[in-house]
DNA sequence: TCAACGGTTTTTGTATACAAGAAAGGAGAA
DNA sequence: TTCTCCTTTCTTGTATACAAAAACCGTTGA
């Protein structure tokens, strides 16, 4: 497919998107801890640029749902509590589940192979025990997916959600033997597909993510005593 | 809920918020029509603004798909095929279903009630023979379910793709009797709700969105002979 | 001590100015 | 005539300047 739309379609200029995407880093790696306030002043002493590609740059933030700007006030990166983050993950599930459903109907041999390959690097990267190895590879397995669900738009849907989360399920895979229980899964998944059982493909990767959002929720609540859940 | 965030969450200014709900009404009334080129100059003198808030107002109908910005080309009109358009109708009947399964489950006698009175609008609209009232009705029936998922996270993507398909949607009310049949799926819904049979719900939404979009295709069949859909 | 008021300062929102790339148009050669 | 190259013009992208609103802070009064 197309290089240029990868998990973002809209993109003004070249420079928003650098901006953009290394904002996106520091909001996910904790340098801007959710509820900071972005003044643009600063931002654009750190880029050394003017305020208006910063400006520009928030917007599309904004647009994305990682800041929320308020008339007047300023752009503050967005609480995402435990209520919401569950919230995504539901609605993620319900999308990738959609996708494997199309996806055992209708992928090609070709992408048949392509799923497999990922499958088979994501089997490697169990063995090496390298959980960033893990990590990249599993997301080509689920972009086949996606890609193979002959449904663009919810291709991209799905592209887009799986990247808001991607922070939380990276942090994820650290709990305990999870790498080596999604890979189990994967295969579960694989060979659904293979065999064109859409329902079993699509309950299998709804359980997959909803899996993933249970253990980030054990995750949480093995740090903090308690929250308020927004 | 909050009036503030409506379909859109994300909104930087307030004149920037304004052009973009004008704009919107007018790529989806045909005022602009998909492939125009959208010059910031001419949209500054349109609305008697500078560039600024103009570009602002683009960058956020790019991140909501609505229009493409090129870099250093402009920005342009998206072109909507046919098939993509029928991915996006594919979506909304999976959201829709999703949300009627949750809020079967978990909807309150005070969102029962506020279901009922869209739905009873509905009535009053279908026998008066105002299909834009329909339209208005229906979009609070529909809004009764999201909210009543329980999942805001969830209700806003509903949201948000329902307004992107809300012109395709409006057109697709003028076809024969499609009114009096929506009308009807809507009370084999409000039943299934009430009855709190998230199943049935589930069925019934899914059916009622994608039947929408099946019409929405003979409705264009009927109009040109023949497309390449993209 | 605390709350309310007013002025100062900071920050956002908008307009304008400038730079650089793309499109358009014309001149010249084949 | 038609293709190519170059120049001109136009448009976008970025920087800066200005206006207005919000935050800050010290003062004053109870």
């Amino acid at each position: 497919m197309n290089t240029e739309s990868a998990p973002h379609a809209p993109t003004a200029t070249r420079t928003a998107k650098a901006l953009r995407e290394v904002l996106e880093e520091d909001i996910a790696g904790g340098v801007y801890p959710p509820g900071t306030r972005l003044d643009e002043a600063s931002l654009a002493r750190r880029f050394a640029v003017s305020r208006t590609p910063i400006r520009e740059a928030l917007i599309e933030l904004a647009a994305s749902g990682l800041i929320e700007i308020r008339p007047r006030r300023g752009a503050f990166v967005r609480e995402i509590g435990i209520r919401r983050l569950i919230e995504m993950f539901e609605v993620m599930a319900e999308l990738e589940a959609m996708c494997g459903r199309l996806a055992a109907r209708r992928m090609t041999p070709d992408e048949h192979a392509r799923l497999v390959a990922a499958h088979e690097a994501c089997a490697r990267a169990t063995e090496s025990g390298d959980p960033s190895a893990y990590f990249e590879a599993n997301g080509q397995f689920h972009e086949a997916i996606y890609s193979g669900s002959g449904n663009e738009f919810l291709a991209e849907q799905a592209r887009a959600l799986q990247s808001r989360l991607k922070p939380y399920r990276r942090l994820q895979l650290h709990v305990r033997n999870r790498v080596g229980n999604s890979f189990q899964e994967h295969e579960a998944i694989v060979a659904a597909i293979l065999d064109g059982d859409d329902t079993r493909t699509e309950e299998a990767l709804r359980a997959h993510i909803l899996i993933q959002g249970e253990r980030f929720n054990d995750f949480v609540a093995s740090l903090r005593p308690r929250d308020g859940a927004s």
